[in-house]
DNA sequence: AATGAATGAGTCTTCATTCAT
DNA sequence: TATGAATGAAGACTCATTCAT
């Protein structure tokens, strides 16, 4: 069979599995259903990933993969704007991939916390070897660093161009950031169930976020105004 | 048998729990082992916990229930300090408690993820039943407001005694600081893996991470000095 | 504790059994409902019976003598009326019996079917020996015979008051009997289920039942005349 | 896997449940019996049947399929002779039946007892849904006519060629019969156990029953005469 | 490449029964 | 007698993975 047929058996196999992980979690989807749905016999899903755990790390890989597309697409088509205008359109960009392709986001979120098992010398040996020891796992390691590059680039281009506070430290700047949208992402569906005992509304809280994360940026010139949003975020 | 005894055998079950999920995942830890560590027969932690799930769900309740209390104590015990620096304790010894109580931690994220389904009009149906009908559950949603609450009062006294700064609004500040920890949390521990190819390293980031934190709280009076950390955070 | 309450006790634990068996059946009740249910403790359940199988024995044994008095106060109420008239009143109450109590009914037919296991030679080794070798099992093993006994006088009363045939064979002609309402409570529900495809109803076919019963002993002399049943049966 | 294999898997998985519960008992034997009886896996055997209950029903249909073959051949093989001779062989090819396939015959009568229960408003509910739902089940409530039928057919031709009584009813005098051959099974068995209580033989009462099965039905013409049975009847 | 029947170790869960108090 | 916590063998069922075809 072709290379290409190949690659389109595989997309298929990891378009089932994305769909029905993302409905009813990887740990209650069976490698039956996933064949299934993606017209294909079991046998064969083997055949294209050795196990379920390696069909789960493809699907992480394709996560960085996409993501990062999303972050140097932002890059690229905002060549002509300030920095500052970059990273309100990288973040309103990670916020809808986040939010459409929760799975994807969900795979990622996994593996970060997996490396900080990996890195803690006492704990590493808990992650079973075959996981560690497979391919998409290496190429993986290396992967997520693409990500936090190009952010850092940008809030780099934002300082030169005076669009983002100059006295601020590109890395770490773009760490805090990455951080407040990795927490935003977990407790943002949260917030809000029954508003009696708190006196914070989704909207209200969206806003305040959006407004803080931008006012931090923020140089002197070129730099747009942040508009608030009306309504959902999404 | 007493109340207090079965109490006992309650917390004991929790704890084994606690400890092999911690080691080995919820996923890979079987009651069978659970009840060994617990030096119990298996059926007896049936006779406590009705399920594995319910028992995952007791130990989620326990995660709220420490926290509320590190957020209470750190509160009254701080109670003629500034709100500034209970905020600065808050933080240190919410880390401290993330780190030391990874289970709990991840218990308490994966409530909150969800809640965020739960949430979710269409979603909902994907959780199965006898979870959201478990009495743990419906303890769990009130339960978990109480911390932010306590933090909300913490900044609102920071801004009365001057600390913090006047123009913040309490409820969304909170949650900001609350999103960075959580951000944190998911992120600190990947970070610095092979530092090839990004500049950042695990010490800076840490110290720039708190560092922000309190510079955004920061009022003009009884502010104490951000001190940075030498070495590892914990 | 005295006998009298020693008996009380054993008579709540079985009119438990008796409730509970009958609605959800022998396998699916728990012993723990059965003490529940009797308001008493599970271990004293099994103070008074030593298993579940034997107390299921007990409430056979119960079966027995319960249905025994009902054929010998169908015997002795119609000491002035003809045998025939007897065995009318007899076919009357243990239809009623046996739609009354259906868990006795079930048990008693139990026993027959073990009996008939028991006593193949081959066969008898299935019946586990603590079943064989308990008081209960010893005493049904006489018990069975007062039945038929009564059963057998009743026509032979009747065969001497010319009430029936006299040509019968007293015996043979009981278990005849016997036999069909044995075989008539085990189809009766099933009939008439959804009438299309036979053209037989319940109570057409009730009455036939009835009536060929009687005709089959009815002799020449003081037998009444057998009146058709309208409606159900019961 | 062809589907002439497939069925013969499914042969083989029920020849060993059938045989593995005559012996032990539904309830006594487990699953991994009967798939090493059949020499097979045990998860096979639910790929097979999707649940201990679903392959006894599956048995329960193969019981009335079965039965309503031994009708159908007397009915056709006897096509030559009077309806009274059909019946004849009738009885005696069920009694056979009963005695060879005890499990069938078993299963059959507790399908019986189940409609009995379905047919019941109150009760209805009492069963579980699982088996209500089931394919067999639906099946089998339609099947359980086709057996009837063929007797009332048998009855009518002999009726029409005088070897039977020409006042019966088709209908009630079959299940009149019926009735017997099930009241017959449940109670033979158990007959003459210690005979000493009471004058009935086992041998005698055979006789005596068949005598009476056929004296009732017999016509005046081409009704040969009943022959008694020397011996075990079977 | 492709199929889907076949495997069987793995797991949760149940529940009759026991026993310390 | 009476309790109900404790036991643990038993058993149904699952599902990732393999393999003959």
């Amino acid at each position: 069979m072709s290379a290409y047929s190949r690659q389109q058996k595989e997309k298929k196999i990891m378009e089932a599995a994305i769909k029905l992980f993302g409905e009813k979690g990887l740990h209650h989807t069976k490698m039956d259903e996933v064949a299934k749905f993606a017209r294909i016999s079991k046998g064969l899903t083997y055949f294209y990933f050795k196990s379920k755990e390696e069909l789960y790390l493809a699907i992480t890989k394709k996560a960085f993969e996409e993501l990062k597309e999303v972050f140097q697409h932002t890059f690229q088509n905002g060549r002509d704007e300030s920095g500052f205008d970059n990273m309100n359109a990288l973040v309103k960009n990670f916020l809808a991939f986040a939010e459409e392709k929760k799975v994807l986001h969900q795979a990622m979120v996994d593996f970060l916390r997996m490396v900080g098992t990996y890195n803690h010398p006492e704990r590493r040996k808990s992650i079973p070897e075959e996981l560690t020891k497979s391919t998409y796992f290496r190429k993986l390691l290396n992967l997520q660093y693409d990500i936090p590059s190009i952010g850092v680039s940008i809030i780099s281009k934002g300082i030169r161009d005076g669009s983002i506070r100059p006295e601020l430290q590109p890395e770490t700047t773009f760490y805090l950031i990455w951080t407040m949208l990795l927490g935003y992402e977990q407790l943002h569906g949260s917030i809000n169930y029954e508003p009696k005992s708190l006196k914070i509304h989704e909207e209200v809280w969206n806003n305040a976020f959006l407004k803080f994360l931008f006012e931090l940026l923020k140089g002197t010139q070129n730099a747009h105004k942040f508009q608030p949003v009306q309504g959902k975020l999404f």
